[in-house]
DNA sequence: GCGACAG
DNA sequence: ATCTTGTCGC
């Protein structure tokens, strides 16, 4: 797979405020999924020395949830942690890791923001651009926004509020357990992303895609840091 | 100035 | 994210 988009990611901070706000433009809240054969799941880990960081870009069969090919990277970090330009830290080495995909996916799921962003342009909003293809943010906690209590059941859902406008949704994919944020990426609506998200986190609180691809990184992470 | 702040 | 053991609770 190839980027329809590319751009530079050796950038000032100022400079990715400003690529945001116009990439940001290029973001669609609609629906315009393929039939849905194959995800993708996307995480990054990072050792301890802080150095160096590895994604990984695992592929799901839909039906069954079971992985069907995933890939590694390796890279170095090249640009701080700021909140709100996550994605200039992690996307380089999952776009190396994407382009090495050999089983397109037809949606893709990533850990951190997509709209629920203060330009409205999370890492999910960023990778679904760049690739042109349908994208759902999902993070484990909230960057920004207002939220009301969900119901304590699974499928329990509110909405994550931000001047105004509703920027994603707290979903309870488990009883009882804190939920997560889901928010557009690209070419998806959130009613369908929140529907996603529930069908890929049947046992646990994170959706497979997730997992699997968390799993693999500090695998990997492990295996190279415990020489 | 004081908090909040995806991973 | 990462540094880190045991421990309180279902």
């Amino acid at each position: 797979m190839e980027p329809r988009v590319k751009h530079s990611w050796k950038l000032t901070e100022e400079e990715a405020v400003q690529l945001q706000q116009e990439l940001a433009r290029q973001v669609i809240a609609e629906d315009h999924l393929a039939d849905v054969q194959y995800i993708a799941g996307v995480d990054v880990a990072y050792s301890k020395h802080s150095g160096k960081l590895i994604a990984a870009v695992v592929i799901l069969e839909a039906d069954s949830l079971k992985v069907a090919e995933s890939v590694v990277v390796e890279d170095h970090v090249q640009f701080p942690y700021i909140p709100g330009l996550f994605s200039f830290r992690e996307l380089p080495p999952v776009i190396q890791a994407f382009q090495q995909i050999k089983t397109p996916p037809q949606l893709i799921v990533c850990d951190g923001q997509g709209l629920a962003h203060p330009r409205r342009f999370g890492l999910a909003s960023h990778l679904g651009v760049l690739f042109n293809m349908p994208a759902i943010g999902c993070g484990k906690t909230r960057l920004l926004g207002e939220f009301e209590e969900p119901g304590l059941d699974r499928g329990a859902m509110s909405s994550l509020m931000d001047r105004g406008e509703v920027i994603g949704s707290a979903v309870r994919t488990q009883d009882g357990i804190k939920p997560i944020f889901v928010s557009v990426g690209h070419k998806i609506s959130l009613a369908t992303a929140c529907d996603w998200i529930l069908k890929l986190a049947p046992h646990y609180r994170l959706p497979e895609t997730t997992r699997q691809a968390d799993q693999l990184v500090n695998r990997v992470l492990g295996g190279a840091d415990h020489v």
